[in-house]
DNA sequence: CTGGGGAGGGGGCCC
DNA sequence: AGGGCCCCCTCCCCA
């Protein structure tokens, strides 16, 4: 006994929810654009997928490989089964692209209808061994790589007569119903899967897997803290109030389950079509993870995550452009405005920022000051399709935002140049040095962060000289300070860098360090790995869970030598101390 | 309403 | 790479 659309319905199903994040426990992130999916669906389709979904919440693919708008093809086809074509004049690269992409993804089926497809009409199907995602493939087989401002067009119009041995379709009438812009892959059933039927699940792919994605589910001491676990709410959070409305809002802003990401390029016709019935003013909704339910007191807590989701992702960051972390600035300054509709979506003159607490105001001014806590993030720019790859030390600074840059609204930081032309700012950056990225500290046009001044001049017990040359002989050239070994120092030294060579594939956010770029995805996804015993509660660090179980020991070990007074928590025995110094 | 304390969260940075 | 500690910000509760 069978029910005969079992399978079929099931899929739908799944797309439908994938449609609506529903229960998506996995981001894959293809350039700037974010998509949602299952990892079970992923890991049934492909073992390169499976591999990558593995310990990851997060996927990052390889750009050589594939672009959103294949991506999305690709993704369409994992969960239907058909390919929809959506480019007319140019169906060979639409292929071609999806072939490489299907390769590197190891989608053997897709892999092989593209291979098809691209036969039939002449065109070369690229070479490779489609299932080696490794170096070999990785080769620019798609010199004609589309960019995402080349998304594949409209519709394409196939003769749709794929008529292959091993492609038997479940309906054999179906080929001729098929709509112009559809494709059926045909095998329903004897290889079960995509993927499965070649045989090499031997090694899981893990010669060629690229160095992508991040564990971001490591280490739980108390509990697996995989990441579904921590992507779904903890056994405490029945009143997760959240875990509808996160659904909704997923709904809401991913209709097609992927979101766009400051620095896709939005002007895309694709984007736009997807966007049209997106709410992008929606923030991405990074937190389909548990919010954070707290007991007792905490339980009445407001629930931080939907506010502070994706740290600080506001949703107009989602359309700033953003290359490799930076705001890029359009050619005519001015911003755009991109999708249909009340501003809404594509809005690309809002401040790109993490921070917190930051004031954006309706036109997308920032009032905050300039000197975030990322050089790049923090200064306004706006619209333009992110060409070039500046730095994170360029940044197009926002119309009456700067004024002391009069028109020329293109300035290069570490100079303080303003350049009325994004080329000119090019070519004005390709004069500087690597050298020149490090701050200048005697009175140079450019000024320090300031949380480095701040970091440097709070937490400075390692401060200049405070440590005999003996014991710490490696010493920072910029600051003086100190260290024991040259990877402590190098890894400090980039804190002086302009460019944080670490950034955030979700928010764009850079960082020094890739340890703190790691731990700050890991609030992304709401990856927290360190749960309480005692009441459940999780937390993204060790550290914090340590601090929180004297909530349960009633351990107070930070004592006030003024008053007495005693604390749990460290900070909060600073903050009491500055109540006794402050004057007021 | 306000100030202080408790506590969650994020980033920087050294080891 | 990860741990640990520092910092700050913020929210909530309560007196």
């Amino acid at each position: 006994m069978e029910l005969p659309n079992h399978a079929k319905q099931l899929l739908l199903q799944l797309n439908q929810q994938r449609a609506k994040g529903f229960l998506c426990d996995v981001i894959i992130v293809v350039e700037n654009a974010l998509f949602r999916a299952h990892k079970n669906i992923l890991a049934a389709s492909s073992i390169y997928f499976k591999s990558l979904v593995l310990h990851d919440n997060l996927i990052n693919l390889d750009t050589e490989m594939v672009n959103p708008s294949v991506f999305r093809q690709v993704l369409d086809f994992i969960y239907t089964g058909k390919l929809l074509s959506s480019s007319d004049q140019s169906s060979d690269q639409n292929f071609s692209a999806l072939l490489t992409a299907a390769s590197y993804l190891q989608l053997h089926d897709l892999a092989a209808l593209c291979r098809k497809k691209l036969k039939r009409s002449g065109g070369k199907p690229l070479p490779g061994k489609p299932s080696t995602p490794g170096p070999i493939s990785r080769l620019r087989l798609n010199n004609q790589r589309l960019s995402s401002s080349t998304p594949a067009g409209p519709n394409n119009h196939y003769p749709s007569t794929p008529s292959d041995a091993d492609q038997q379709q479940p309906d054999e009438g179906l080929r001729d119903k098929l709509s112009d812009d559809e494709m059926f892959v045909g095998n329903s059933g004897k290889n079960g899967g995509n993927g499965s039927s070649n045989g090499n699940l031997s090694s899981g792919a893990s010669a060629g897997e690229p160095d992508l994605g991040l564990d971001l589910s490591k280490k739980s001491p108390h509990s697996a803290g995989t990441a579904t676990d921590a992507l779904s709410p903890h056994s405490n959070s029945q009143e997760s109030p959240q875990s509808a409305s996160v659904s909704t809002t997923n709904s809401a802003s991913l209709d097609d389950s992927s979101t766009t990401l400051p620095g896709v390029d939005t002007c895309t016709p694709e984007n736009m079509d997807h966007s049209s019935s997106k709410t992008s003013e929606e923030p991405l909704n990074q937190s389909d993870g548990p919010p954070p339910s707290k007991k007792t007191r905490q339980g009445a807590r407001k629930n931080e995550w939907p506010k502070k989701e994706v740290s600080g992702l506001k949703s107009e960051d989602h359309d700033r452009p953003l290359v490799n972390g930076v705001i890029v600035g359009p050619k005519d300054g001015r911003s755009s405005t991109i999708g249909g509709g009340n501003g809404s979506s594509f809005t690309t003159d809002q401040s790109f920022q993490c921070k917190d607490d930051e004031e954006v105001g309706e036109n997308g001014q920032d009032h905050s000051e300039e000197s975030g806590q990322s050089d790049g993030e923090s200064a306004g720019g706006r619209g333009g399709a992110g060409g070039g790859h500046q730095s994170a030390n360029y940044v197009y600074r926002q119309e009456g935002f700067e004024p002391a840059f009069g028109d020329n609204l293109y300035v290069c930081i570490p100079c303080g140049k303003g350049f009325p032309s994004s080329e000119q700012l090019n070519a004005h950056v390709e004069t500087h040095t690597e050298d020149e990225l490090y701050i200048k500290e005697e009175g140079g046009t450019f000024v320090k962060e300031e949380d480095e001044e701040e970091a440097e001049d709070l937490s400075a017990p390692v401060g200049p000289s405070s440590f005999g040359s003996e014991t710490r002989p490696f010493k920072c050239t910029v600051c003086s300070k100190s260290y024991k070994d040259p990877a402590t120092l190098r890894q400090h030294e980039k804190s002086h860098w302009l460019t944080r060579p670490f950034p955030c594939n979700i928010c764009g956010k850079m960082f020094t360090q890739r340890g703190t770029m790691t731990r700050h995805m890991r609030s992304h996804l709401g990856l927290k790995p360190f749960a309480c015993e005692e009441c459940g509660m999780r937390f993204t660090r060790q550290y914090r869970l340590t601090e929180h179980m004297r909530v349960h020991s009633g351990e107070k070990p930070y004592e006030c030598q003024l008053c007495g007074g005693k604390f749990t928590q460290q900070r909060n025995l600073i903050s009491h101390l500055r109540m006794h110094t402050s004057p007021s």
